[in-house]
DNA sequence: AAGTGGTCTAGACCACTTC
DNA sequence: AAGTGGTCTAGACCACTTT
């Protein structure tokens, strides 16, 4: 039947092990030859299953020594975040030329006064404006038409077609800004106070900056949610 | 002399290559056995070299088909969030038994009226406040000493002992809040305005939450920090 | 020397897809 | 039927650690 693989199993079973606390961390498990003894398989099959608990982090392995339980990473999360949720809309309220201001000519590497192509959006859920971005692209000569940019609404996908996507990566950093005075008539026209900004600065396999991002979130946006640790047990 | 393993190297120009653009999204990689004979060696080599990629994310098998390139995931980010930075020190402000609000009450399933174990902290870097936060602990009777629980720093951790730390993982959420009055005293004494608030839930594997924790951020505390994407190319 | 994990091979059978 | 990826085996050699 092979309704589960063999590999898979054995898997299984050292995670549960591990999470009751049977082995707990610092602790060994068992040799590559006792768990193939144990388990009445080959040595190759039950280094699959070991091979699948240490890409969860679970365990580690040292050589000429054994298999190690690791202690949990609670400190690293992971987060989703996209631009575009379902029922929004994005309205473009500029696209131009311009020379940035420091911040956005320091994150990009920028020549002094080398312009920029700036994008500006709305972004709308039921009609009211949850949130307020912008993007800037180094200009440079016979860059192709800037409506082409605007169909994407996720902020690396712009850049998919001109580069290979896969050899970029972004970077993103989270805080509290006091936004400039046109942001905060759309975002909070009567109390104007800091708010949540998503910064993301888009790089290159070479570490060479292409785009950055400012996004103003609205206090209606809602939270950034994100998750830890060891959730890839969890299925 | 082994200075690199073949499927190291296998995996290392296959991955050149898709960055490079020489297979883009959607295109089929050659097959293992073509693979296989390409680079002289067995099937079983390739197929790690392309469980590798796999994990990576740069391409998917498809059983009869092939291995295909992945589009890039560019919205997944990878958050390290710590409590405790070099140079930073706790002051406890206060450990109580109290009944909490109704935020602690339903993030933390309690019956309404459940006391919860309380402590609130104050986190400074070179004497100035930059952070403040409260965890809250369902109380039970026979608990056992609260001190026990503070000399952990990080929030999980105080759980570690007590659970199979393991078996734990937190949902953190990020948002703008209104700090209450007497947070609003410590860390902004002037303008009372909106604090970025990190929101952490601890939950076993049974889905059952045992801890919640708010820290509120100064605006000398800095910026949050993520990494997209495609990542683990980078090495 | 013995035991551990790391790498690699040649061959086998299976499930799925395509022709 | 032929080709693809998925699983598994039995055996080999290597590099490292411990005794």
């Amino acid at each position: 039947m092979m309704a589960q693989a063999i590999y898979i199993r054995i898997a299984d079973d050292l995670r549960q092990r591990i999470l009751n606390g049977e082995y707990r961390t610092d602790d060994s498990l068992p040799s590559e030859n006792e768990l193939a003894a144990a388990y009445g398989t080959s040595r190759v099959t039950v280094r699959k299953s070991l091979n699948l608990l240490e890409n969860e982090g679970l365990i580690r392995a040292r050589r000429g020594k054994g298999y190690f339980v690791q202690p949990p990473r609670h400190a690293q999360y992971t987060m989703f975040f996209v631009d575009s949720r379902r029922e929004e809309r994005f309205r473009y309220q500029e696209v131009n030329i311009v020379t940035p201001g420091r911040e956005v000519t320091e994150a990009l590497h920028l020549r002094d006064g080398q312009p920029v192509i700036v994008a500006r959006r709305i972004q709308e859920r039921e009609s009211r404006i949850v949130a307020y971005d912008e993007k800037y692209i180094p200009y440079e000569r016979g860059v192709p038409s800037i409506e082409f940019e605007l169909q994407f609404s996720e902020f690396p996908d712009m850049f998919a077609a001109r580069f290979t996507s896969l050899s970029l990566h972004t970077e993103m950093s989270i805080a509290l800004e006091a936004p400039p005075l046109h942001v905060s008539k759309l975002l909070c026209p009567e109390t104007c106070s800091p708010l949540l900004v998503v910064n993301r600065l888009i790089v290159t396999a070479e570490d060479q900056p292409i785009g950055y991002g400012k996004k103003y979130l609205s206090s209606d946006y809602g939270p950034l949610t994100a998750v830890s640790g060891n959730y890839s047990i969890r299925g």
